[in-house]
DNA sequence: GTTGAAAAGTGCAATCGCTACACTTTTGGA
DNA sequence: TCCAAAAGTGTAGCGATTGCACTTTTCAAC
């Protein structure tokens, strides 16, 4: 069902592709706090209003696009092929680690995110937005109660234990440490 | 070492806390967005710039002298007679919510904080806050190196763990089965 | 094709949290 | 007694965000 969008919606994608374009160089050039609103607007050449009607605010404007993270959490924990979740959900943070070692952009845009307080904490809440999404499909796999507290904390465990591995010089043994103390209490009582 | 604080100390106190009680009586009354940081001032008999130079911001007036929960944290996983790390933090933070069901106002207050977006993400960064005290006093009651990523992780999963155990009706056997899933994975390749 | 309503964009004024500044008052100790 | 530090004040201002009244563009029904 592809789509086919008229030129409004085209063209309304396009002045928010422009904006954020133009707000990712600013900030990656001099820094989040040294770039106001204003200028990024005057950047993309649209008012200030225009700029608030695409992005709820400032720090929005570097973190789009986030849906196909969360699908991608899901998907990880549906076709896993015989690994348990935690398991599972280690693999796809290591190979998710690993694709972003290619671009080397991702560096510096990680650089900015982790210095810049604000930034920080809006991706934190960002990222854990899919915490209900992810519990979710947990449960489904192994047949609980949709709101069962084992999967909504085994779901909350690994995506902070994202940030946790973040930092830590070898990010492969981290992720087998953190994600192996998930292991062991999760498969007791479960049946996956 | 009882460090008889003089008139000075003394009246720097008693302002800061006119200042938190007058917000705290305005939010509870009203709620966080419906009142201003100059109506505080103002109730509390000072200026704007006064408040500020006692308080970091306007969240911060809500949430004060919280290093005693970073002492009891650490307190927890020291003495703890025995049980494992994971049960004696199971323990603390069920009697913790114990304690504060006996005050009523305390009910009060945490609708307050969970029903403001603003409040929720500061309480929350706060608490976190305690996450490298509570790993350095694990590792060194399990002879780990102070960064060990274990202690890191156990330390940040259960801060977090509070969190999932709280909208839960029944939230004893929420922490058994939240505290459960840690239990089994710290046991192994461990001694205590 | 024309037209009319919805959507996109604009510019301005205002709110609100917060800070810098230059200043007065208070206070504790030498 | 006196002085430097600390506490407090008022104003002016910045920057993000919103509301409002307005123009322009676009789509679709007629």
């Amino acid at each position: 069902m592809v789509t086919e969008l008229g030129r409004r919606e085209r063209k309304k994608l396009q002045t928010r592709r422009s904006i954020a374009d133009a707000a990712t160089r600013l900030f990656l050039e001099r820094g989040f706090d040294e770039v106001g609103v204003k200028e990024i607007a005057d950047t993309a050449d649209v008012s200030v209003t225009t700029l608030f009607k695409h992005f709820p605010s400032k720090e929005a404007l570097l973190f789009d696009e986030d849906e196909e993270q969360e699908s991608a959490l899901v998907e990880a924990v549906r076709h896993r092929e015989g690994r348990s979740i935690p398991m599972a959900l280690r693999d796809h943070f290591v190979e998710a680690a690993r694709g972003h070692a290619d671009h080397p952009q991702f560096e510096v845009f990680q650089r900015l995110v982790v210095e810049t307080p604000a930034l920080r904490d809006y991706g934190h809440r960002m990222w854990t937005r899919h915490q209900d999404a992810l519990a979710r499909a947990i449960a489904e796999e192994v047949g609980a109660p949709e709101d069962d507290v084992r999967c909504a904390a085994l779901a909350r465990f690994a995506l902070e234990a994202r940030d946790v591995i973040f930092d830590r010089p070898d990010r492969e043994r981290a992720a087998d440490e953190v994600f192996g103390l998930l292991e062991l209490g999760w498969a007791a009582e479960q049946q996956s």
